[in-house]
DNA sequence: GTTGAGCGTT
């Protein structure tokens, strides 16, 4: 590796129609060289352009060829003016032992992306050409990616289910099986896989249902999601109808709350979207049940010594024995749960509500 | 019309 040059690898571009898009950009700067990241500045009031951006590329020589070369160059009727970028946008990017006195955050790609705002004429800028900003140009297809591969085709589609169950029971079963350090490993590998190839975790989810349905489970248990959450991915029907007998590896399987949509489903319509805030404080709602925060979660201390168990006998025998295979905690935390009478139940949120009617449903057979 | 944000810290 060269010695990391501080030199400024950016330069600065001023003077453009409001409607050119970043693409555009960088097809025309790509003529001093392979470039690695555009950004055009935004105004996150109107959305509109402000006719300014900045071009990044892998190198110092070619930023300032491109300065060289490409002043004035016109684009859609106007005459670019480029420079050499001299300020950089605070902690970003590589400036080692430069200005901002911060050590580089573990900040993802740069986002820009302002809302569809103005319709300048003819395919509005936004869109986003960025990608997260790497050292090296992209090379020819011999180059490996320099991403964590996983070997996908290692999995297994699903084991076939026992009689008589359904999928997001047993799933709910084989999660009450996972040590809460296990579940921590599942979801540091998980995380790591998202941020380093997002693409093939996408694959792996959509690919493997029952898979995201079980980490989604997961995060519930371990309090790192909120169940308001399910209410932005996609309404839940009031009764969640545990559905389908066989593993979700087909379409038509899948369990409830991943989107059984066959669109690529993104955040629910606007409008009335904003109009549900999402009801954290709970203030009639039981507190959340103890030894699954994330603070203690997997941590060397074990649930707080509570009250034996004194409800469990109030449970069907089925119950009782689905509830025996768990882990104190999670049986201390389901018994809350499962106790819970009518009328602190239909004092929650409806999100709420459906997760325990489910939970309910699994372990009592009944909702109600 | 001309130099870059901000849901948050392993």
């Amino acid at each position: 590796m060269p010695p990391p040059t501080s030199a400024s690898k950016t330069i600065f571009v001023a003077n453009i129609p409001y409607d050119v898009s970043e693409e555009q950009l960088a097809n025309t700067f790509s003529e001093a060289g392979p470039v690695n990241n555009v950004e055009i500045k935004f105004d996150p009031q109107t959305g509109r352009s402000k006719g300014y951006a900045f071009v990044q590329f892998y190198d110092e020589a070619t930023a300032l060829s491109a300065v060289r070369n490409l002043q004035e160059v016109p684009v859609n009727g106007r005459n670019l003016r480029v420079e050499l970028s001299t300020d950089e946008p605070g902690p970003r990017r590589g400036g080692r032992g430069s200005r901002g006195g911060i050590p580089g955050h573990p900040g993802g790609p740069v986002g820009n992306a302002p809302s569809g705002g103005g319709g300048g004429g003819g395919g509005g800028p936004q869109g986003g050409y960025g990608r997260p900003a790497e050292d090296t140009p992209p090379r020819g297809y011999d180059a490996p990616p320099q991403v964590n591969r996983v070997d996908l085709s290692a999995l297994p589609d699903g084991a076939p289910l026992p009689h008589g169950a359904n999928a997001t029971d047993s799933i709910s079963k084989t999660l009450a099986t996972v040590t809460p350090g296990q579940m921590q490993d599942v979801m540091a590998s998980m995380k790591s896989l998202i941020t380093t190839n997002p693409e093939q975790a996408r694959q792996l989810l959509t690919s493997k249902p029952q898979l995201a349905y079980a980490l989604f489970q997961a995060m519930l248990l371990m309090n790192i999601v909120d169940p308001s959450v399910l209410q932005r991915i996609q309404p839940l029907p009031a009764t969640a109808p545990p559905p389908s007998n066989y593993p979700p590896p087909a379409q038509n399987a899948y369990p409830s709350y991943p989107p059984a949509s066959s669109a690529p489903s993104y955040p629910p319509p606007g409008g009335a979207g904003y109009g549900a805030p999402p009801q954290q404080g709970g203030y009639n709602a039981p507190p959340p049940p103890a030894g699954y925060g994330t603070t203690s979660y997997g941590a060397a201390t074990p649930a707080p010594p509570q009250p034996p168990v004194s409800g469990m006998a109030a449970l069907p025998p089925s119950a009782q024995q689905a509830l025996a295979t768990l882990p104190e905690d999670q049986q201390q935390m389901l018994l809350q749960v499962l106790q819970l009478t009518p009328d602190q139940i239909n004092a929650l949120d409806a999100t709420q509500k459906a997760s325990i009617m489910q939970l309910r449903q699994q372990f009592l057979g009944t909702a109600a």
